[in-house]
RNA sequence: GCGCCCGUAGCUCAGUUGGAUAGAGCGUCUGACUACGAAUCAGCAGGUCGGGUGUUCGAGUCACCCCGGGCGCGCCA
């Protein structure tokens, strides 16, 4: 419908551009409260009232009669206190929601765009904070791709942070384990890490002395010395592999994991040093607190600075940063060396080494940059942008965004349900942050796990008959969707509090709701083939020049119908504004309104059992047209539509 | 102290870059299944949009000031 209005408004600007002062861009049409009171409302006889000296009434009276012949409009009238409501041509409209159904007339603005998201720490298992990033940065790019960009899906390993060094600390120290040891270990690798993690921070602080220790095995790391380098190698590639295993129950997929280790390896950090002392973008501190240390000065507060360079010559992360967003907009003249990690439906999924190796992929040289970052980092994710524009890359500066989030919390029942036992001043509070550190959090598989084991009840419930690998399936299926949507309605800046119950919902506006919607959809045109041989594709426009709306169609009827695909008709529009706001709760409240109209539709209107042989093809055009729409609106949540549930 | 975010129905949250009469879900209550799938649908009840002052034809939305809560502000990552 997108294309719709555009036309629409062309060919109204045309109309009124000789007798108003209007410009193309004033001319918005808002949808009206009420369809009584017609399809889209014009207000522009506000705008124009005070220059002209008029009434926004009397301008909207003498703009009806301008309208009334537009192409695409039935019917325009004053409203209000100067609303110049139109109504749409409906056979029109629906023509071409039937014609685009399912794809987009959309076009790419970008040469190429890089989505940076996930990049957990390969020390432990994922939780449900991770799970919020993996959501929003995975349907950005399935948003950024239907509109046709060419994206690459970055997920940054840093694999030789201190996180990690923790670990292999926890192994050598605590665990007194070898590589061999960890090779043999039973279980889930990222779970044994997770309380490992939790009990190493635990133990640094109570044996501060030990620091020493982990000092010494950060800077065997740093040189490649074995046990410590095999070790945290092996620990990151592993927890690696099962953070991909997780994000894969969800559909989520990666181009390139770009490594920490091989930005040192191959010098990242040296050419843009070099870089940012050349253009004075970063100075060097001679005494004071940061005495000894390169400094970029803060731009919105000049008595800031941040420090880049640490005394001992060592680069601070946002240095590192620094050299990333530069390589991810091709601008650091340096690129990574690349071999294959894992294989995903087909798909390579490639990792960074510094390792030269013939014929491999390019990646990076972007002209727009997305980080997919919580709020709580936007202060760094400040400074790295301020680098680049130091570096007079004002545009790449303009193009780097991030994508920004409110953390996951958990609520005081989930953490009794967790078996925590919080603090007095714990207890005061209405939340506490997840916490690795802490060990304290909701892993996501087990999450998935016992997501999937409810949803496999509510099968059992239904379709006990169905193959057990097929349960299995569409168990894996629901558990998947809940979860997505769980993580797209809530607006990205208001912090979730996370609550079992809540999460565990199957009804209400929950994935499992638009799912089981999808899935009567499903069943009507699976029905329709085993009772009247009419496959779904056969299901198109009259031909011989019989009318779109049946005749006689009656007044209520033909209301609801209007509304329903009004609304799957404004997918394309809904997609844009969640990518302009980086709000995919625009996406998740579309699509379940959608679910919400057609299931009120349905009730209300047969569709197998209509007797009228025009009205059962009238309406089963009109559900084809919901069906495509809302299967390509669950597509870009990465929500899957099951056959059966 | 400085900066960012949040405050809307009992609870959890939407609210289209300022539009007409503020909406969902959950929960409560009342109804609808020998099924084109009840993971659904129909209905009842529930609001000084934290408070105030402005800007505007028009404010839940914008500005400023308060109140309450959260998060940042490392030579950690």
């Amino acid at each position: 419908m997108i294309a719709f209005k555009s036309r629409l408004r062309e060919s109204i600007y045309e109309r009124l551009k000789a007798v108003f002062p209007v410009a193309l861009e004033d001319l918005d049409m808002a949808p009206t409260p009420d369809p009584k009171m017609g399809d889209l409302a014009l207000t522009f006889p506000f705008q124009l009232a005070k220059t002209l000296k008029k009434a926004p009434r009397a301008i909207a009276q003498e703009a009806v009669p301008l309208l009334a012949s537009v192409e695409g409009v039935v019917k325009a009238d004053v409203a209000g206190g100067g609303f110049l409501n139109l109504w749409l041509d409906k056979a029109a409209v629906f023509a071409e929601a039937i014609h685009i159904a399912g794809r987009t007339a959309l076009s790419p603005d970008e040469e190429k765009i890089v989505i940076e998201h996930t990049n957990i720490n390969p020390n432990k298992a994922a939780h449900i904070g991770h799970l919020r990033n993996a959501c929003l940065g995975d349907t950005l790019a399935r948003c950024l791709r239907f509109k046709g960009e060419k994206v690459e899906v970055q997920n940054y390993i840093d694999d030789t942070g201190v996180q990690v060094v923790d670990v292999v600390f926890g192994f050598m120290e605590l665990d007194k384990k070898t590589l061999d040891d960890l090779e043999k270990l039973p279980g889930k690798f990222d779970y044994y890490c997770w309380d490992l993690y939790a009990r190493v921070s635990a133990y640094l602080t109570e044996h501060p002395q030990a620091q020493v220790r982990k000092t010494a095995i950060m800077k065997s790391i740093e040189h490649g010395r074995d046990p410590e380098y095999a070790l945290s190698r092996y620990i990151s590639r592993r927890i690696v592999r099962a953070h991909l295993a997780t994000m894969k129950r969800l559909g989520i997929a990666y181009d390139v994991l770009p490594c920490e280790s091989t930005i040192l390896h191959l010098k990242f950090w040296d050419k843009a040093f070099a870089l940012l002392k050349e253009r004075q973008a970063i100075s060097f501190s001679a005494e004071g607190e940061n005495k000894g240390c390169w400094v970029m000065r803060l731009e919105e507060d000049e008595e800031r600075e941040k420090v880049i360079v640490r005394s001992d010559g060592t680069v601070t992360y946002v240095g590192k940063d620094i050299a990333y967003q530069l390589w991810k907009f091709g601008l650091l003249g340096l690129d990574f060396y690349y071999e294959p990690f894992a294989d995903e439906n087909g798909r390579t999924l490639w990792i960074s080494t510094p390792v030269p190796s013939p014929g491999g992929p390019g990646f990076g040289g972007a002209s727009k940059v997305y980080n997919v970052i919580d709020t709580r980092q936007a202060y760094l994710q400040k400074v790295v942008v301020q680098g680049l524009r130091s570096l007079n890359y004002s545009a790449q500066a303009a193009k780097s965004i991030h994508f920004s989030y409110e953390m996951v919390a958990l609520s005081p029942k989930s953490l009794s349900e967790l078996g925590y036992a919080a603090s007095d001043e714990e207890k005061e509070r209405s939340f506490l942050e997840v916490s690795g550190r802490k060990g304290l959090g909701v892993k996501a598989d087990d999450l998935l796990d016992r997501l999937e084991d409810k949803a496999r009840a509510e099968i059992e419930k239904r379709n006990s008959a169905l193959p057990a690998e097929e349960k299995r399936r569409i168990a894996r299926d629901i558990a998947s969707g809940a979860l997505r949507y769980f993580m797209l309605k809530f607006a990205r800046n208001s912090v979730i509090v996370f609550d079992f119950e809540e999460a565990l919902s199957f009804e209400g506006e929950t994935g499992p709701y638009l799912q089981y919607t999808a899935v009567r959809l499903n069943s009507i045109f699976r029905k329709l083939k085993e009772r009247h041989g009419v496959a779904e594709s056969d299901i198109v426009p009259p031909s011989d020049g019989r009318a779109l709306l049946p005749p006689g169609l009656s007044e209520k009827e033909t209301a609801d119908f209007w509304d329903l695909v009004l609304a799957a008709a404004s997918l394309e529009e809904e997609v844009l504004r969640s990518v302009a706001a980086l709000e995919f709760s625009h996406l998740a409240k579309f699509a379940f309104l959608l679910c919400q109209k057609f299931n009120g539709y349905y009730h209300k209107y047969p569709v197998l059992a209509e007797e009228n042989k025009s009205v059962r093809a009238f309406r089963l055009l009109t559900i084809r047209t919901i069906k495509e729409q809302l299967h390509c609106a669950l597509g870009l949540m990465g929500i899957p539509p099951p056959e059966r549930m």
